[in-house]
DNA sequence: CAGAGACTCGAGGAG
DNA sequence: CGAGTCTCTG
């Protein structure tokens, strides 16, 4: 029995090619990881080192898996085989060798929050127009030139006829001050950094050139100008260079993702073997023809088609709720129906949306029927308050120099060091050129800083205290002598609410994390610590395991599957988003139907999708015609179902079959017709749709219908007597009975 | 300096 | 609607 026996024709082709640059393009549930894996098994079995073989993907998750299969395949020596993320590679190769350009090897790694404060701190200081130059706006360019690997130098010569990019070039230069100063690098940074490394110092390239002769990199069309040519350098000079991608699952546009990598890869890389994997193994006919036929409405696109030898399946269900509440209500019954009537698992099931701002009223739902679920994503773990703070400390005993993490923790827990005292000290730290923490050190010697120098050294004190115990203490150790110090649980305790408990269970979750570190990593170390922190994704918490049904945005589940999938929100300015319909380049509404497409991929068996008439957005009710996206799901896969009826009547769904909608032809035609309006105020209903109502003149009837209507609802009644009709629920005086 | 209350403004997705 | 910022007061 060999190794390939059992992949089928195209499959067996990407493992064997194993010399030279190939382009393996691999539809949704093709089984490229399994071609990935095999591969690398395949190249051990050639004879080629392990340690010469490296695996990039984007997640530690995918990174996590691939490791596992490759363990279970190859066995011995795999441990050898990098296979990690292009951010955690970058890391590594810089921790080793960023002395060479310039920086400290002790290097912090900010994420967007600290990002974002130094970016504060750059407009304040050049004092720029603070409408015209957003913390959040000018972030995002700057982000974007890093992508594109435009140095501050090359930005700044770009920039010089524009009044406002000559502006922006003046916060890139003095942010990326900022982050050297602190000893900081950004995301964007670490791979910026090392392109940069490797192209200052072809001696360093040269190493890493012949250590990693072989290279795989996943999810290649998610791949950004900087991550390309990084790329492309470690393969220059063996050509040994496998790339996995989809254009159709390129859904990272706005991260700087360059869907040219993919589309012009043969042309980088001379005598490219192309390798289609076509057949999919994952879902129904139904479910993958829906998703072909909604992906070919793009023009950007390799033309192909997968298919399957799977099954039919079962139709794909169409529910339309009256507002987010029913939308949600739906698929909590449903998920129940199927778990009672079905047999299915809670973990068998995924709920999707668009934005992580609908997942609340879903979770309302499933909490009221007593779901157990999963969230990823919204206020992930180490953005929370209380870790930030704890990891602040360790982050400023690692690195005093990192002024974010000493300003945020100097005064956490109070120790009456205000806002006064804070920006003196960093005047006195721009006027000297040095740390915020060194001017800590003898505040006591400036005039200015003299009323609270006292305080001030005390923190500095304690800073350094704690920072000749990371020597011999844990970073567990340290959490906990870091809490003892600074009394931030004992004053949680006093406080004694709801949220303080939570916060103290998130610290304990923390103090366990650092336990599993130390057990799970052979050298733990304070910067392994902080480095792993920081390098998380909310995806790579996920546990497939677990009997529970899982929530998360779209883009999350690519490379996940499921049995059941619920795509909830699919309403024109939700999905596809306002943003992308209102941009004008039709690009950005074709990234949103890829989204799509990963979406209904996601579905092994039955696919769900679900709309809502009406919405709640930052307070306002909008009102959303149904997605496009709907439409371009020709009829005969789906079926239109309706809401169990639910409240007073046999809970049992109801299904029916969708009678013919007019199938939008072609795109473009497509207007937004979404709007919004004020929500009713000081209006309180006491009956919903279905109850009976008391009226003085027409007696009792049933509510039919609630519409908002300006200030006010207005409420469709049926009287047995006088038939429907129309009343403001202010006037009205309607009367639950 | 700290806390309370008023006020403004904004949510797309993620390593 | 809700988080974050601003302003006022003790």
């Amino acid at each position: 029995m060999h190794l390939v026996d059992h992949l089928n024709p195209m499959q067996k082709e990407g493992v064997l090619q194993s010399k030279g640059p190939v382009l393996l393009l691999a539809g949704a549930g093709s089984g490229k990881t399994r071609v990935l894996t095999h591969r690398i098994a395949y190249l051990i079995e050639q004879g080629v080192a392990p340690w010469n073989i490296m695996a990039i993907t984007f997640t530690n998750k995918a990174s996590k898996e691939m490791r596992e299969r490759v363990d279970a395949l190859v066995g011995q020596g795999s441990e050898d085989i990098w296979v990690s993320t292009f951010h955690s590679s970058c890391v590594r190769i810089l921790r080793r060798d960023i002395e060479k350009i310039g920086y400290d090897k002790n290097f912090v790694i900010y994420d967007m929050d600290d990002q974002e404060k130094v970016m504060r701190e750059c407009l304040k200081e050049l004092d720029f127009n603070e409408k015209l130059f957003t913390p959040k706006g000018v972030m995002g360019e700057i982000s974007a030139q890093k992508n594109e690997l435009i140095s501050v130098g090359e930005y700044t010569k770009r920039a010089a006829i524009d009044f406002r990019m000559s502006q922006i070039a003046k916060i890139y230069a003095l942010y990326q001050k900022k982050l050297h100063s602190n000893n900081a690098l950004d995301f964007d940074d670490l791979i910026f950094k090392t392109v940069e490394l490797f192209t200052l110092r072809p001696d360093v390239l040269t190493v890493y050139q012949e250590k990693f002769r072989y290279i795989m990199v996943d999810e290649y069309q998610d791949t950004n100008t900087a991550q390309y040519q990084l790329v492309k350098l470690l393969a220059s000079k063996y050509q040994n260079l496998c790339v996995v991608g989809d254009d159709d699952q390129s859904i990272y546009g706005w991260r700087g993702a360059n869907i040219r990598n993919i589309l012009d890869f043969e042309k980088d890389f001379k005598n490219t073997k192309v390798i289609k994997l076509e057949q999919n193994y994952r879902s129904t006919k139904t479910i993958l023809e829906a998703a072909n036929a909604v992906i070919q409405n793009n023009i950007s696109r390799k033309p192909k088609a997968l298919w399957t030898e799977n099954e039919e399946g079962k139709s794909i269900r169409i529910f339309k709720g009256m507002n987010e509440y029913e939308e949600a209500q739906y698929a909590a019954e449903e998920i129940v129906r199927q778990v009672e009537e079905e047999g299915r698992e809670y973990k068998d099931f995924a709920i999707l949306y668009r934005t992580n701002a609908q997942s609340r009223v879903l979770e309302e739902h499933l909490l009221r029927k007593t779901i157990p679920y999963r969230l990823l994503g919204g206020v992930r773990f180490y953005e929370r308050k209380e870790i930030k703070d704890i990891m602040s400390y360790l982050k400023a005993i690692y690195n005093p120099a990192d002024d974010i993490a000493v300003k945020r923790i100097i005064n956490i827990p109070k120790r009456g060091i205000g806002d006064t005292t804070i920006d003196k000290v960093m005047k006195q730290a721009a006027a000297t050129e040095s740390n915020f923490f060194d001017v800590l050190t003898y505040s006591d010697e400036i005039p200015d800083l003299q009323r609270s120098a006292k305080k001030l050294k005390e923190f500095s004190k304690m800073l350094i205290t704690l920072q000749v115990r990371v020597e011999t203490m844990s970073v567990v150790d340290l959490i906990e002598e870091i809490l003892n110090i600074t009394g931030y649980v004992r004053e949680l305790e006093l406080e004694n609410t709801e949220e303080a408990r939570g916060r103290i269970d998130n610290i304990k979750e923390l103090i366990s994390k650092a336990a599993d570190y130390k057990k799970r990593v052979d050298e733990p170390s304070l910067t392994g610590f902080l480095e792993e922190v920081s390098l998380v994704a909310d995806i790579d918490n996920y546990q497939e395991n677990a009997n529970s049904i899982v929530l998360m945005t779209l883009h999350s589940a690519k490379g996940l599957e499921f049995p059941y999938v619920f795509m909830t929100g699919l309403e024109e300015g939700i999905f596809p988003s306002y943003r992308s319909m209102t941009s004008g380049e039709e690009k950005d509404v074709e990234e949103e139907r890829r989204l799509c497409y990963v979406g209904i991929t996601r579905a092994r068996e039955v696919l769900y999708i679900t709309h809502a008439q009406s919405r709640m957005l930052r307070g306002m009710t909008q009102y959303n015609s149904p997605s496009r996206f709907i439409r371009e799901i020709p009829e005969h896969f789906v079926e239109e179902t309706k809401k169990p009826v639910v409240e007073k009547s046999v809970p049992k769904a109801n299904t029916t079959t969708r009678k013919a909608l007019p199938v939008q032809a072609r795109k473009f035609v497509q207007n937004a017709n979404t709007f919004t309006m004020p929500t009713p105020k000081n209006v309180v209903l006491n009956f919903g749709q279905g109850d009976a109502v008391q009226h003085k003149k027409f007696g009792v009837g049933t509510v039919q219908a609630i519409q908002p209507a300006g200030a006010d609802y207005e409420v469709t009644v049926f009287f047995p007597q006088s038939g429907a009709k129309k009343l403001m629920a202010q006037f009205s005086n309607l009367k639950s009975v």
